[in-house]
DNA sequence: AACCAAATTGTAACCGGTTACTCGCCACTC
DNA sequence: GAGTGGCGAGTAACCGGTTACAATTTGGTT
């Protein structure tokens, strides 16, 4: 009659229900009525209906973790991203997670990372609780990836480059795009200046190549900025004092070309009358600023469902699959809207209102 | 000599190190080395850097499933966000974010949900895999929590409101934003119009009614609309058409405000010389257009850290520690801006361009 | 030197699922 | 009627941690 065995003798109450309580309560085993409730293996109708009335009688709901265990599997894709500014960061998460939800798929998500650093312990921390990984980051470096993942992990790449080992990667061709608003600007031989971003950043430094082959190789006159609406106002300011002004101006972002535009209305100009302009990225207020801004951008939404079904592919049976690829080059779209509309007969009233007709 | 007990004997090449194999490096025991890796119990310095050593020789990670289903604890927080636009999406999860890590969590998103049903589902998909959530969403009700939520996840609500049984929650106290809005707009005598919310939306109801307590009890021109930049447009446009126009208006949204902006500078008027405007939210492009829109918001990332906190404070040991709570409200802040800058005596030259002092 | 309390360490039982393997049982051939 | 193939169900061994409890060591007293 030794009566203590088991530890805490009494816990009933207020535990949640179990797999095993499940099948005592249906008459079966746990076998079957884990194989009932996955639609796994072989069962009879007859088992199935009474392991399905009992869980839903006992409000039985498995337990991630215990199934993960067993599984090795996590149903979680993780998602590290930059210090994203606003639309970028919601749109491509957007993206993500209607891709990810439709196929039960979770999201762990984390963000800002300063540098190389926290980006590794990010990609650590999420070792074992992801089944893949979609990385958009300036840090990661083939280094910090090898380092730090464990080599089975499947993991797709957006505007990431890294050298050394070829991962699945999506990337914003910034050429091509910066290429096709030059080309648009520089109609009928007109000159065109820039207003590049941060010369350490890749894509300014694409954005700016574009810039310069759109013009046969002979770059204009170009300012520099750091991709802020601050910088772009100090460029605009600068070529609003020039006696010998551009017919145009290219700015490396949205962000510059915003505040360049305020600071060319500040001295009295207005585009695209006295000075065209556009810009880069084709962020929401390119449309709600007067005069609507031209720009090229992509469809971040859809870039984030595509790395996410790309990811799948990987996660699947045979690892590996689309592995010394190239990475898939995004084309942005020219959108031309007031602020390089220099003739009027082509504006359309639609434009004038500063709205699409898509 | 039975050599055959374990099913599959040569597993070691490229399989992830457990536990057992850094305590059997380090010559321990398993709950040595556990003890040894979390710093809990008492272990030997001599014996803990054997282990420590052994861990990060072998690249020993946790198992975090298996660590979860031990501890019942899985470092994450769940975060369930409705279809949010750009800005204030990436900001409160940048609050969020910054909150959590500090704390080691882990952050499990899921955004936009049509619908209760929606919404409901992903709130039992997440049990089990994260310790307390953090919802934002039009479409609970006490109901879909209750009947989702087992009873003892802890759970903080942001500008959600559920009747019957109260959660700690944090609201915009869209009332005092709006009354302190109009009081500004209505300085002098001046008539203040209103441009309305979806009548459905709580916000916009709470946001007209402060619009009229401020003009104390008697609404002016009030016109419908419904969030969107085009409603503010169709708006504006209407006022433009009016013989006798009111010297200043209210949007109950940024968006609308600046739709209604863009009407008036197409039909030739400019703010606030010849009407006064102002919107509520505070979005990043109130500072950047032309001119710059006075508007009332909170600070997001602010709020979603508070909300971090406050449920931390709640998973820990006792449940229900803030039960019967009133919601916090969050005052946002009134800030002034060009579009009802009147007297341009007041109007400094940062202002003119569009920059605050802060 | 013996003794005892405190500090370390080890053993093994959990956590809650999945699944390889075994066992009955039944229908169907030969 | 014995042999056999296949299906449904059950047993128990995992997955990889944590931790209660027991066993051992350590160190300080008397």
């Amino acid at each position: 009659m030794n009566a203590a065995p088991r530890p805490n003798p009494l816990v009933p109450p207020s535990r949640t229900a179990t797999i095993r309580d499940v099948a005592r309560a249906a008459n079966v085993s746990v076998a079957s009525a884990s194989r009932a409730i996955n639609g796994l293996g072989s069962v009879t109708e007859a088992t199935r209906s009474r392991v399905v009335a009992a869980a839903t009688e006992l409000r039985y709901v498995p337990n991630s973790a215990a199934r993960s265990l067993a599984t090795r599997r996590t149903e979680t894709i993780g998602v590290l991203l930059p210090d994203l500014y606003g639309e970028f960061f919601s749109e491509i998460i957007r993206g993500i997670d209607g891709s990810a939800r439709s196929r039960g798929l979770h999201l762990l998500l984390s963000n800002s990372h300063g540098d190389a650093a926290e980006a590794a312990a990010a990609i650590r921390s999420m070792r074992g609780r992801v089944d893949g990984l979609i990385v958009m980051s300036p840090h990661v470096d083939s280094t910090v990836l090898s380092e730090n993942l464990l080599s089975g992990m499947p993991i797709v790449l957006i505007n990431s480059v890294v050298t050394g080992k070829p991962h699945p990667a999506f990337l914003v061709d910034n050429y091509a795009g910066a290429t096709a608003v030059v080309r648009h600007l520089a109609e009928g031989g007109r000159t065109v200046a820039h207003i590049a971003g941060p010369p350490a950043n890749l894509e300014s430094r694409e954005r700016r190549r574009g810039y310069r082959d759109a013009l046969g190789g002979h770059e204009g006159l170009v300012l520099q900025g750091d991709f802020s609406e601050e910088s772009g106002y100090r460029a605009g300011c600068a070529i609003a004092a020039l006696s010998d002004r551009p017919d145009a101006i290219f700015a490396a972002n949205d962000m510059m070309a915003i505040g360049c535009l305020n600071a060319l209305a500040d001295a009295g100009m207005v585009a695209p009358d006295d000075i065209a302009l556009a810009g880069f990225d084709d962020i929401p207020l390119s449309r709600l600023i007067r005069p609507s801004l031209t720009t090229a951008g992509i469809d971040i939404a859809k870039l984030g469902g595509r790395a996410v079904e790309r990811l799948i592919e990987n996660i699947g049976p045979g690892p590996d699959i689309h592995f010394d690829e190239q990475p898939e080059l995004i084309e942005p779209r020219l959108v031309v809207r007031q602020s390089s509309a220099w003739n009027n007969a082509t504006r359309t009233s639609a434009e004038k209102r500063g709205r699409e007709t898509q």
